[in-house]
DNA sequence: CACCAGGCAAGTA
DNA sequence: TACTTGCATGGT
């Protein structure tokens, strides 16, 4: 079996056991950006929280976040854990979008995704998984997230043979998967749930959809 | 009590 | 280039 072949059936079996997972949870592009700041290095539980307070606040909104005081975002975000410096880098993104795109998440999709993409890192605070989070999951576009659960995955799949670089990674899952959104969308979502009910630390458990894996470790 | 969670930036050698 | 550390709350 090709790589190809093996990942698309890795992904079909995933997805027939645990089904849609309906990521990123959040109601408009700015929340789903957002939360993947809040996120980082933090479980979604902390997240929630956070953002229902933002929510309360009234200020899930690009202008408001624009004129509140990064000490009165600190506060209201507190929950999600590091709140100072995600206030910065709440403010750094959200200055970029208000000043430079009319202070809409919608006019800042039609920009090129290579573009998008570089504009996203230039910013502090964003790094390759944010950039993508918010990239395939607020902007709907085909880029493969890849995490500390990926990582885990392929390792414990016996799927990639390489050192851990991100865009490595990145590489390998878009090179053996059709430039698809919704696979893309679903795949990240799926490999996260695995990991998260079956395979936290130890490369292998029992129970797991995946167990009858041939190239398994 | 320790350890981890849907990272990133800055500092050091 | 390749480590190390700071950031900080809340759950297990």
């Amino acid at each position: 079996m090709t790589t190809k072949q093996r990942l698309l059936k890795i992904f079909n079996i995933l997805l027939t056991s645990f089904g849609k997972r309906n990521w990123w949870p959040g109601e408009t592009p700015l929340e789903i950006v957002v939360g993947a700041i809040l996120t980082q290095n933090t479980s979604w539980k902390n997240v929630e929280k956070a953002i229902k307070n933002m929510k309360n606040e009234g200020i899930l909104d690009v202008e408001r976040l624009y004129e509140i005081s990064p000490e009165k975002l600190s506060e209201i975000i507190r929950p999600s854990g590091f709140f100072n410096i995600k206030s910065k880098r709440l403010k750094n993104i959200i200055n970029v979008i208000y000043n430079k795109h009319n202070a809409t998440i919608e006019n800042i999709e039609n920009i090129k995704t290579y573009t998008l993409r570089n504009l996203l890192l230039s910013i502090n605070g964003i790094g390759p998984e944010t950039a993508d989070s918010i990239l395939l999951y607020a902007l709907n576009k085909p880029v493969f997230v890849v995490d500390a659960y990926t990582k885990r995955f392929l390792k414990n799949h016996n799927l990639y043979n390489g050192d851990g670089d991100y865009h490595e990674i990145q590489k390998f899952f878009m090179d053996n998967l059709r430039p698809d959104v919704y696979v893309f969308n679903e795949f990240h979502a799926l490999i996260v749930y695995l990991c998260q009910i079956h395979c936290r630390k130890v490369p292998v458990c029992s129970g797991c959809p995946l167990e009858g894996d041939k190239d398994r470790i």
